[in-house]
DNA sequence: TTAGGGTTAG
């Protein structure tokens, strides 16, 4: 702020004489343009004001942190004494303006004395006043030390109010019924809604969001979904809060399902993009927070065309294309592609200076594009790399799939690719368009010699990017960009020059090549116990080698880490696309049979084909994603063909050399069935290709021991079990709702890409396994809720630490609540004095970080006791309470009762 | 007759 005052002498005179001439106008625009003034200045000013009965502004002036000087002024004008005095009495306005100022600035006491001051000099506070010292006496009752005398003393303010005469607005009964949810007292807060109209106030939207925003905190969301339909029923229209809050309510409480309906609501009901124009907070939260392996809900976002933040994009890969007629955005995750509305989030972008220097640059680019005559698209593909991982090649290989995808190259087309590195501080970019060989020989050099497979930077995650500027007049047709999943993340990356062939079409033609080592290899992985390596390979390596002669499939068997249960079958071949199986799925189709013994005649089946047998194949995550199809369409039909049940497996079920983005697709079921559901699943995941120079690179990488991440598993079902039930495998808890109290934990911070604890508390298998496995056929709703279990924990804990894990205006738990995602609700525990019992309330990884950050807030709090022996006293507290338990609700309030039912005890203490 | 205050979500 700039401070340029004339000298205060000079400018107190001038002002004075401005403002009695009624001249605001200049010194507003003086004040507006940054110029502080001084003590002098201001009080001639407001004297100005005061003086020519813009008591309202001069107070105004008072309130923007100058209520010394407003307090100064008041005393001047209440004594009488000085130029001001003399001639101007604080009346109403002057006395709820700054009483308004103090509440707002803290200062309540002194407020409540002018309150005092001003009933005293026979003005009697209207509906204002009051409010400002009833809203800043509930705001205070966030305050965990002194709520309990607070609630009383809004509660008599009200009543004294009432008592006066004085009706309480629409607002106030919002702020009252905001009050009581905030201290957890929701029925409380739901009698005052209901006996709003009684009292000649229809609820308005706020009433309804109030309500359900209060529910929605308290763990009873099924409640809030009352008054939203209510809401509805009475014709009122939802606003972003309705639901932002609503939906923040039931992913709490992991009704996925039901937000998701709510969502397809919002899109029916919002044409005109208001509201889903803005990003939800409520979904943001539970983005962060969904693993990425949960491809099922990824791709079901996606097909509901969710909106993501900054923050939740970094989560995936985003790409931003631009052409002459259009700007489009496309939200990429698991490599399945989507098309979103056009729009840019410039303010999200500048949370992050790196993306703010990507848009820069795709702006830059669609700049030319649009402007010049320069016939160019712009392509975009970004992401965020996580350390440890080698998500960097995605996106390179994004932007060369892109390309391949739409037959850029083929069509003469040059590409322009810009590659900006942010964690090496420096940009990379091609100069002239190059050609696909080109393109690939760079790729090359960026994979081989610049890029290693460790962290790019010291920070865990580092932005990537890369731009393709294409050559082009050609319009990427928004269907093309509708319908193509992106393939594997290997996908169709050629570094061979190119070779002149020709293939057979299927109408018999002679198609040509369309780029080098087209159409790629199709690669599966089957995981297989150790001692059925012997059986695959044969004396001598005669069985393997017949496969492969025969198949004209690549069998390999991967090493694994020393003490692996499991080993990696990898079985490669180049895509035969006019034949019904190709030649890798002839080959894995194989390599099963010999696994399970399954005979293709069934008259010649060995004993064990009828027994129940469990395949795993290792999949990317995208792979598993198209395999559950859209919701869960696929995966049920190939059950439904194979008699099997079939599993989406990631995290801890992955062996320790699994690719990061690794799933597992299990199969369970009769061996004839479980071959019948190989054959599906590999059909399925044929149109996967990737160039044949990259599978060296798969191998390598799936060899490469990485064992302390997964060295605790517990071991995985025996090979040819029957399926278990949902209860989970040795080594996984039951049921946690009955698991013994939570131990102190040591070390909580879980490594970065494994949610804490899930491993312990996991129950059941992934939603889709079980979904299919229940037979589910009703078409309208697959539950998508179970994708995350429920648990529901509770923790005794001496009222003592009440302050420490609450904290100070509830800041502890808010925290709490939002880094666990855990839905938490505090209760004086029944029976048990001194106690209160935490219940927390989410899936099993929310709960035990929930529970640890309780512990943590609770240590932290016993040794500031040790060190500070005056600290936490047993203060009992009630928050966040479920219902009038706490404390005595007024009595008789509402409930349909008449306006004079309000009673509110009788005496107030001003 | 009005000023003056302003509720929910992030």
């Amino acid at each position: 702020m700039v401070s340029k005052a004339p000298p205060c002498s000079a400018a107190a005179t001038a002002v004075s004489s401005t403002v009695r001439q009624g001249r605001f106008g200049v010194w507003g625009g003086i004040l507006k343009k940054g110029y502080s003034p001084g003590t002098v200045t201001y009080t001639a000013l407001i004297k100005g004001l005061c003086l020519v009965d813009k008591v309202g502004d001069a107070a105004k002036l008072c309130r923007t942190g100058n209520t010394g000087l407003a307090l100064q002024l008041h005393q001047e004008m209440v004594n009488g004494n000085g130029g001001l005095g003399s001639k101007f009495k604080p009346n109403l306005v002057w006395y709820s303006t700054i009483i308004d100022g103090l509440c707002k600035e803290g200062m309540v006491d002194k407020a409540k004395e002018l309150f005092l001051e001003m009933k005293g000099s026979g003005i009697s506070p209207d509906v204002v006043v009051y409010s400002s010292l009833i809203s800043v006496t509930f705001n205070g009752l966030m305050n965990a030390l002194c709520k309990v005398g607070r609630t009383q003393e809004a509660n008599r303010l009200l009543e004294l109010m009432i008592q006066r005469g004085v009706k309480p607005d629409l607002f106030r009964y919002n702020t009252l019924m905001d009050g009581y949810c905030m201290q957890g007292r929701l029925d409380d807060a739901r009698e005052l809604f209901f006996s709003m109209a009684n009292k000649g106030h229809e609820p308005d939207v706020v009433s309804y969001n109030v309500l359900i925003n209060g529910y929605s905190k308290s763990g009873r969301v099924g409640e809030g979904m009352r008054f939203y339909r209510h809401l509805i029923r009475e014709g009122f229209k939802p606003t972003f809060c309705t639901y932002d809050t609503l939906l923040t309510g039931l992913f709490k409480e992991c009704k996925v399902e039901d937000a998701w309906k709510i969502y397809d609501e919002i899109q029916e009901d919002d044409p005109s993009d208001e509201l889903l124009g803005t990003e939800f907070e409520s979904m943001s939260i539970y983005i962060a927070k969904l693993p990425s392996q949960d491809v099922g809900t990824w791709a079901r976002m996606h097909d509901m065309d969710i909106r993501l933040d900054i923050s939740s994009r970094s989560k995936e890969y985003e790409m931003i294309a631009v052409d002459k007629n259009k700007v489009r955005r496309i939200l990429w995750t698991g490599r399945r592609i989507r098309l979103c509305r056009p729009s840019f989030n410039i303010g999200g972008i500048c949370d992050d200076v790196f993306v703010g220097l990507s848009a820069l640059l795709l702006f830059l680019c669609s700049f030319l594009v649009l402007v010049s005559s320069l016939p160019f698209s712009c392509v975009s593909v970004r992401g965020k790399q996580e350390e440890r991982s080698n998500d960097w090649r995605n996106h390179r290989f994004g932007a060369i799939t892109f390309a391949n995808k739409y037959d850029l190259y083929n069509q003469g087309r040059k590409v322009r690719v810009t590659h900006l590195d942010p964690g090496r501080e420096r940009e990379r970019r091609s100069d002239s368009p190059t050609t696909l060989d080109q393109f690939n020989r760079r790729s090359t050099a960026i994979r081989c010699g610049e890029f290693p497979c460790t962290p790019l930077c010291s920070s865990s995650t580092s932005w990537l990017e890369f731009f393709l500027l294409i050559s082009s007049d050609n319009t990427m047709a928004e269907e093309n960009f509708e319908e193509h999943d992106m393939g594997g993340e290997l996908e169709n990356e050629n570094l061979n020059p190119p070779e002149v062939q020709a293939s057979e079409n299927g109408s018999g033609g002679v198609e040509v090549q369309k780029w080098p080592g087209w159409p790629g290899e199709n690669v599966f992985r089957m995981l297989i116990p150790v001692q059925k390596v012997g059986g695959i390979i044969g004396r001598k390596g005669e069985f393997i080698k017949k496969m492969c002669e025969e198949t004209k499939a690549r069998i390999k068997i991967l090493d694994g880490p020393p003490g692996s249960i499991e080993r990696t079958v990898l079985v490669s071949a180049k895509e035969e696309p006019d034949l019904p199986i190709s030649p890798a799925m002839e080959g894995l189709l194989r390599v099963h049979k010999r696994i399970v013994d399954v005979d293709s005649d069934p008259a010649n089946a060995p004993s064990g084909a009828g027994g129940m047998v469990c395949t795993r194949l290792l999949v990317a995550a995208n792979q598993a994603g198209v395999l559950i199809g859209k919701q869960g369409a696929t995966i049920k039909s190939i059950q439904d063909a194979s008699s099997c049940t079939i599993r989406i497996l990631g995290g801890e079920n992955l062996p320790p050399f699994a690719l990061p983005d690794d799933s597992i697709v299990e199969v369970q079921g009769e061996a004839t069935g479980v071959h019948k559901a190989v054959e599906l699943i590999a059909t399925n995941l044929r149109k996967f290709l990737v160039d044949r120079s990259v599978i060296p690179v798969f191998e390598m990488q799936m060899q490469v021991p990485n064992a302390e991440a997964n060295q605790n598993i517990p071991p995985h079902q025996p090979w040819g079990s029957a399926p278990q039930g949902f209860g989970g495998g040795p080594g996984f808890m039951p049921n946690p709702q009955y698991m013994p109290p939570p131990r102190q934990f040591d070390n909580y911070y879980p490594p970065q890409d494994m949610p804490p604890y899930d491993k312990q508390l996991r129950q059941g298998p992934p939603a889709y396994g079980r979904d299919a496995s229940m037979g589910v056929h009703a078409s309208s709703a697959p539950s998508q809720q179970s994708v995350v279990t429920k648990v529901t924990q509770s923790m005794q804990i001496p009222l003592l630490y009440a302050d420490a894990v609450i904290g100070i205006s509830g800041a502890n738990i808010s925290y709490i609540r939002r880094a666990s995602g855990a839905s938490i609700a505090i209760q004086e525990t029944r029976g048990v004095p001194g106690e209160m019992t935490v219940e927390i309330n989410g899936s099993a990884s929310q709960v035990q970080t929930a529970q640890q950050l309780i512990q943590n807030s609770m240590a932290e709090a016993a040794s500031n006791t040790q060190n500070n022996p005056a600290a936490p006293t047993g203060q009992a507290y009630d928050y966040p309470s479920q219902g009038p338990v706490y404390g005595s609700p007024p009595s008789n309030l509402g409930g349909g009762h008449a306006p004079a039912d309000y009673a509110y005890g009788t005496n107030y203490g001003y």
